[in-house]
DNA sequence: CATTCACGCTAAATCGATTTAGTATACGGC
DNA sequence: GCCGTATACTAAATCGATTTAGCGTGAATG
């Protein structure tokens, strides 16, 4: 009965199939329906008729094919699977990936998810796209080095540390980190450490930035852990450990990995400090992690809604040719919980 | 100097010049890079040589144009705007989305991501793709419908009302809704009232269902609100607000829809019922309404990460026309939390 | 020796749309 | 009446891969 079900419905119609019912040339039922060149507004009608009788939709790839457009962009990230991946299952991404897709479709864009993946095999050579959002890439990225390479345009949802010509969102990662330590101050932390990353990322790299400024500014000493990325919760939870017996006078951490604030906070549960009233916490991203977490994390709202729009606006802009829109989310804000509630 | 930057890149390397590289004919280049029909050893290896040489990637749009094929799927939801957009943006979808995403990509298929649009356009027309993936599909779906139209494979996460013969991912949502009110029933609830989406969703009907079996195996009363998606919260709170005045013996509140939990929550504050002494109340679907909420309710562990996986395999499955697999994910689990804790 | 067969390859058709280059007609101006 | 030109259309080329049909060659079969 069902052999490759692909064979089922009826056959789609197809241009040659309008043209013929309407009395044209092909050619013309294609100038009608897509309005590039000029046609009598009978034949368009009769073409527009023909097509609505057969419920005629353009098949994608031949169009693709032809006119070397896909309308499709994709989102993609970089994150190792041991931050992305897990339970917590690319929070971020798919925070994301969700307005990105309302927005792309509200234009007739669809948009491609493309997660990281496990075993680093390379899809983006080959995926028919017109662009591709990259989310806080690495310095030298390879996937933007193969889109690059692909001549697609790439906006970056974070900069891409090294390539300022890169059009980006900004994510704000100095002032967050301002933000953030501040904030840790105003609760009364004294010394404050500061946990990121280790991967050649923006986001890090301005964090180690406004920590250092903050420390030069307000005195204290320059405590500073870079975890690798792939170690995960694990790694953290070593490097917190670490720091904190090193250095008992700490009283705050800063870590602007969500993954990484878990390990802390266990860290912090090993050596019996009691967070908040012992140590604070607080790190960036408003995911399962920060929220789950006991007690809940301070952390900040990145207004990821309007950054996801505006990259796809900006985006799409580049694939149009249109001229650059300079837009930028708003600074994220401050969403105190009881990890810092002293 | 930048027009429309697809300009840039260097041209794609098409089979005609590997072949011409090799010395062969695109047939033979074809025929030995994906390994159709039988080539000479020497003479593939000559043309992967070239392949690899010249960079090749496949044009996708002109090999799905000519078999047909799309190596994508999407992933869709019909839930309302209301319920699935905002503040949460569409935490169900993209919960499966993530895990879909890293599976179908394992297999070389791209997912496009088709979240409810609110000025209910239809793009599923003429997406290029080989089947679909649809969450919580309506009676009479109407994306159903067009994607059956097109003669594509279909896979339901939670089953299609009034489609039995439809591929499904069981969500469970019987046993779901039972756990749910024994679990109220354990905490000693006496009285539980069910408000549940008035949509003809399968996870609805399941849940009327168990909630009638129930009340007539452990007695009371069969106090029911069906309250209208596109309603929201808002609408929500109304029906509990009603419900809640009109049956003072209400107890506890089981909703199956985490928005309506909400509203439901900020009912009983307005009656100045405390939850959970006054009035329990548990949901189904752990996202960041029922973790947010004050206090956070009691919902269940839905296990989307294995929903996810089988669907994708399920639809892969029917693609490449493999016989049907039976997996289905296993039951839910109840993650109790304060909403409930009597 | 003639015939069949398998093998390895190629020329050309094909998928469905867009676009180029060009044709037929009508109209206006002189 | 002739020329230029705008209009409305069409035939054919094109995008890049796959697939059909078929062609030589050499080995095996009767």
């Amino acid at each position: 009965m069902s052999k490759s079900s692909a064979e089922h419905g009826a056959r789609r119609a197809t241009l040659a199939d309008i043209a013929a019912r309407a009395g044209v040339s092909p050619a013309t039922a294609s100038n009608a329906l897509t309005g590039s060149r000029r046609v009598d507004a009978d034949t368009a009608a009769r073409v527009a008729a023909a097509a609505a009788a057969l419920g005629y939709t353009p098949n994608l790839r031949a169009r693709g094919l032809r006119t070397g457009r896909a309308d499709t962009i994709a989102l993609l990230s970089s994150m190792p699977f041991a931050i992305a991946g897990g339970r917590a299952r690319m929070g971020f991404l798919m925070e994301i990936a969700g307005t990105a897709a309302v927005r792309a479709l509200e234009s007739g864009i669809a948009l491609i998810l493309v997660p990281p993946l496990q075993h680093g095999r390379a899809p983006l050579r080959d995926l028919p796209i017109d662009g591709a959002l990259v989310v806080e890439p690495l310095a030298d990225d390879p996937d933007i080095a193969v889109l690059r390479q692909r001549g697609l345009p790439v906006v970056a949802i974070g900069q891409a540390p090294g390539m300022p010509e890169l059009p980006f969102v900004d994510l704000h990662s100095f002032d967050s980190t301002l933000l953030l330590l501040r904030h840790l101050q105003s609760r009364g932390a004294r010394q404050i450490g500061l946990i990121a990353g280790a991967a050649p990322r923006h986001a890090h790299q301005e964090a180690l930035r406004a920590y250092g400024a903050f420390i030069t500014q307000t005195g204290g000493d320059r405590l500073v852990a870079g975890v690798a990325e792939a170690g995960g919760a694990a790694a953290a939870e070593a490097a917190a450990l670490a720091m904190l017996r090193d250095h008992p006078q700490i009283d705050a951490l800063l870590v602007t990995v969500d993954v990484f604030a878990v390990g802390a906070r266990a860290a912090a549960a090993a050596l019996g400090l009691d967070v908040p009233q012992r140590l604070m916490i607080a790190t960036r991203y408003d995911g399962v992690h920060a929220r789950e977490c006991r007690p809940p994390l301070t952390v900040l709202d990145l207004h990821l809604d309007a950054v996801a729009g505006i990259a796809v606006d900006r985006l799409l802009g580049l694939i149009a040719g249109r001229p650059e829109i300079a837009d930028q989310p708003p600074l994220p804000t401050l969403m105190p919980r009881e990890s810092t509630a002293r």
